[in-house]
DNA sequence: TACCGG
DNA sequence: GCCGGT
């Protein structure tokens, strides 16, 4: 395989096992073994290796919701699994990543906040608009406003802050959150849809 | 592998 | 003293 691809997989590895800043560059180089020297040709400096770590995963999150937009024209379906998709990504990673990231490597944490801001809510303003004209969400809601607000609700997650308070449950958070979010946008068409689907599903 | 500097 | 970078 090649080099860069198998730094990429053990940085990425060892990061989401350990965190940022305990895995050193040298044990990286050991564990695919080659020579630091091997590493810094390959990219220029940690920084710019967690970055394209990074990269990486915002591409494979890119790939599913495409996937799911094309695989899914049901629209509660879609959200649904989308939160799916964001809570399963939260728990892969070790919140400390996320706050050593945020803290000591903000060119990479900007990549994710971009990611955010396209993808997630291009994503978001699509499935509300073919809601609306499918009857199932209110046809006065601002699709643009609302997208914005859902998707902070999606992205609180990743606050800080929320980490430190042991009693936050954030899979909890996110589950009561999208129902709450859902049910000020259904008609009464999206609402029955929701619920008999809720029921199918368990 | 040894070394420097932060 | 550790670790990124040479």
């Amino acid at each position: 395989m090649e080099t860069r691809k198998k730094i990429l997989e053990v940085a990425r590895d060892q990061f989401s096992r350990y965190g940022v800043r305990t895995v050193t560059m040298e044990e990286i180089a050991r564990m695919v073994g080659i020579s630091k020297k091997t590493i810094y040709q390959e990219f220029l400096d940690k920084k710019d290796l967690v970055t394209e770590v990074f990269k990486e995963i915002l591409e494979e999150d890119r790939k599913k919701m495409v996937h799911i937009l094309e695989q899914e024209d049901g629209v509660i379906d879609h959200l649904v699994k989308m939160s799916q998709m964001m809570r399963e990504r939260l728990s892969s990673i070790n919140p400390m990543v996320i706050m050593e990231i945020q803290k000591y490597f903000p060119e990479a944490w900007k990549m994710f906040e971009e990611f955010k801001q396209q993808a997630i809510k291009a994503d978001l303003i699509n499935v509300m608009e073919k809601g609306k004209r499918l009857g199932y969400f209110r046809e006065e809601i601002d699709t643009s406003i609302l997208a914005k607000v859902r998707m902070d609700q999606i992205t609180s997650a990743f606050d800080p802050a929320n980490f430190a308070n042991p009693e936050y449950n954030f899979v909890e958070e996110q589950l009561v959150l999208m129902d709450h979010f859902l049910h000020g946008i259904f008609t009464e068409k999206g609402r029955l849809a929701y619920h008999s689907q809720k029921a199918f599903q368990n």
